[in-house]
DNA sequence: TGAGGAACATAC
DNA sequence: GTATGTTCCTCA
């Protein structure tokens, strides 16, 4: 395969390669890690094109890279080391900070190479993104194509809306529910766009080299680099490439057929890998082979006329085309197991590079200004194949920030700033320290809540526009390591009558993101009270290739907002602000408090003192009792100390050390405190020491002066 | 639906 | 054997 030709790292001088646009501007922040990363870098710089789905495909060309992973530190082989060790992020920012991400509406490959060569077929989700009525979006977008290419995105996204009506439901647990079921529920999105590895040409060296390539996605070129998933390809893509069909029915269809461990067959859903036939098994495609096709429609039919039929069509081929030889090589096991996990298949069909040249006007992505496209999508394209429900949006959206593309944007394990110039993205309330995620076997666990009751809420700080944003929301890793979105959890989306936001699902690279309307009439704040989180099965994930993490004890997440912010010069300005850490597993939030370390070993004997306490499983609402027995194990005193509820972070308390309460006991005075979670839950006794302050001891008993006598009601 | 709890399963 | 993960039961 050729390998990519993309602008010489020269090209970004600040170390870690910086944003470029088209015009050579130079942007925000470097990815985090090079390798693999690099290809994508470049490609996501050089190509970033919002309306241009490029898809250079570093994997595939060099195979022997490692694979993409979540080590944002890895470097690779070509890689300077800068670009490696350098924390993603502030690299190269310009405008507004070192921290800011910007991103240039004009993108467009600098040097006309053409992408990648590569062996495989995705198609990436779109879908759904360009909803919006935000003309600024909308000129980004246009603006983005590549000069006289007029490309559109390369990849899309096709939401299912029911998926059930594609699995065996004998499979799902009774107490599933579809909303819990975040793969396979209304959240179409997911689905469609959820791929695997396997299923990723990017990390599947066996794929066949018959699928044009001509579009990678940036996205995939990063450390998680799984790929986009979604569906649709370009309308240039050739319905002869293929293949990625098979892989996607399989891994859609698949689901829990081959879970390895998993008691799905051995508890209630007694279903063998045999009763789900995927489509693709069959010899003739057909449309029910391509029921992903509808997925995508789902809750995008009213913003996905980004396609035209003809790209729509070739998606449906893609799909309907049996693929099976890429999964070759691949163990059945471990295939179906990871397939499983994403019921949806993700495909990205690379269009062949002469397309580049014929695609369909820009226009085509503008739903708005081609109603017709519409109706053609709807009735005869959709219709025909599944049976698509309408999904009319609750909200005026604006368009959603994967609406131009992901190239343009950065990958989610980007570092970004909170803030930047006049702009601040900011946490307003946070969530709960602790939030029981839910499984796909399970009903949902309901949205993340606020300590003090509520939902977390998230404000953009400074945007004075009247043009409403999308803010996105991930699940991100809460280790040591840079934030990245973490792979054995998902944003759930909720819905119901106790949400008050509404909100879209959409994929990017295996990770699903939550997209909430920031309106200008709420000040830019959004209330987050439809997003939940989904435990995905370690056994799954771990399978991934390419996945590096592991599962077990990896229960702690964060929830991560993004905002796009549309800059007069036609850039995009990225910010990024991740929550306190949650604590996701059962089982950890039952576990006792332990204070490792307090403020101080000694306080002063009298109240209106703080203490803070660092430890581990301290909840938002955990009380700290005070108590002091008597050499003889006598209770002289117990009392609840008043939190500084303000001031108090997860696993770290703020306490205010109640007053002295007792003159007859020995100095120094020996009182011991616990934390407590709930009702049974208590830390053990750790004690500390009071100072006679504004106190004397005498003969074995506390004097305390006039003043400390009063404070402490004496 | 949203939780809480716990049984059962698996990893270490 | 213990710790942790996953699934199921139950209830408000």
């Amino acid at each position: 395969m050729p390998s990519t030709s993309f602008p010489a790292p020269s090209k970004f001088p600040l170390g870690p390669p910086a944003a470029v646009c088209g015009s050579g501007e130079t942007l925000g922040p470097a990815p985090p890690s090079g390798g693999t990363m690099k290809s994508a870098e470049e490609e996501h710089y050089s190509y970033a094109s919002p309306g241009v789905r490029s898809t250079l495909l570093p994997s595939s060309a060099q195979p022997s890279l490692p694979a993409p992973g979540h080590d944002l530190q890895t470097s690779a082989p070509g890689v300077p080391a800068t670009a490696a060790s350098q924390p993603p992020g502030y690299g190269g920012a310009v405008d507004s900070g070192p921290s800011s991400y910007f991103l240039s509406s004009g993108h467009a490959r600098p040097n006309g190479a053409p992408a990648l060569e590569s062996p495989r077929i995705e198609i990436t989700s779109y879908m759904g993104l360009h909803h919006g009525n935000n003309q600024f979006f909308h000129d980004v977008e246009v603006d983005d194509v590549l000069p006289g290419s007029k490309r559109p995105p390369s990849t899309a996204t096709l939401n299912l809306p029911n998926l059930e009506a594609y699995r065996d439901p004998s499979c799902l647990s009774p107490a599933s529910s579809l909303s819990s079921r975040s793969c396979n529920s209304e959240a179409s999105s997911y689905e469609s766009n959820f791929s695997y590895p396997y299923a990723s040409p990017q990390t599947s060296p066996w794929q066949s080299p018959c699928v044009s390539p001509k579009t990678t996605d940036p996205e995939e070129g990063f450390p998680r680099g799984l790929g986009v998933c979604g569906l649709l390809g370009s309308p240039r893509h050739s319905p002869s490439t293929s293949p990625r069909t098979s892989v996607t029915e399989e891994s859609w269809l698949g689901t829990r057929t081959s879970r390895p461990s998993s008691p799905c067959n051995k508890r209630k859903y007694g279903l063998n890998g045999q009763q789900l036939t995927s489509p693709h098994h069959s010899p003739t495609p057909s449309p029910r082979g391509s029921p992903r096709v509808s997925v995508t429609d789902d809750t995008w039919l009213g913003n996905s006329t980004q396609y035209t039929s003809s790209a729509i069509v070739a998606a449906i081929n893609a799909l309907s085309t049996d693929g099976s030889l890429e999964l070759d090589g691949v163990p059945v096991k471990a295939r179906k197991t990871a397939l499983d996990h994403c019921p949806s298949v993700a495909l990205k069909v690379e269009p062949a590079g002469e397309d580049l040249g014929t695609t369909p006007p820009t226009a085509e992505f503008l739903p708005e200004e081609f109603p017709s496209f519409q109706h053609v999508r709807k009735g005869a394209f959709c219709d025909q194949y599944l049976s698509v429900p309408q999904h009319p949006y609750q909200w005026a959206r604006p368009r959603s920030p994967t609406a131009y593309g992901s190239p343009t944007l950065p990958a989610l394990d980007w570092q970004l700033p909170s803030r930047s110039g006049p702009y601040e993205l900011r946490i307003e309330v946070q969530p709960k320290p602790h939030h029981r995620a839910h499984y796909e076997t399970e009903g949902s666990r309901g949205a993340v809540k606020a300590s003090a009751g509520g939902h977390p809420s998230v404000q953009l700080h400074g945007y004075l526009e009247n043009e409403p944003l999308t803010l996105q929301l991930f699940i991100g890793t809460a280790d040591d390591r840079l934030l990245r979105p973490h792979a054995f959890y998902q944003v759930h989306r909720i819905t119901g009558k106790t949400v008050s936001t509404t909100s879209h699902e959409a994929i990017l690279s295996n990770t699903k993101v939550l997209e909430i309307p920031l309106l200008p009439e709420n000040n830019m704040r959004a209330i987050v009270d439809c997003a939940g989180i989904l435990k995905l099965r370690n056994s799954d994930i771990e399978l991934r290739k390419g996945e590096t993490d592991i599962g077990r004890k990896n229960t702690r997440v964060r929830l991560v907002f993004r905002v796009h912010i549309p800059q007069p010069s036609g850039r995009m300005l990225s910010l990024q602000v991740a929550s306190n850490p949650i604590e996701c597993s059962q089982r950890s939030a039952q576990e006792l408090p332990l204070v490792e370390k307090q403020s101080a070993a000694s306080c002063p004997v009298l109240g209106g003192k703080k203490m803070v306490l660092s430890g581990h499983n301290f909840l938002q609402d955990s009380k700290v009792i005070f108590v002091e027995k008597a050499p003889d194990g006598h209770h002289i005193w117990e009392m609840e100390a008043k939190m500084d509820r303000e001031l108090c972070q997860p696993n770290s308390l703020v306490v205010e050390i109640p007053p002295f309460r007792n003159q007859r006991i020995t100095s120094p005075v020996q009182v011991s405190f616990y934390v407590c979670n709930g009702k049974r839950k208590r830390s053990q006794c750790q004690r500390f020491t009071y100072l006679p302050a504004n106190g004397a001891v005498r003969n074995n008993r506390m004097v305390l002066s006039p003043k400390a006598r009063a404070r402490c009601g004496h």
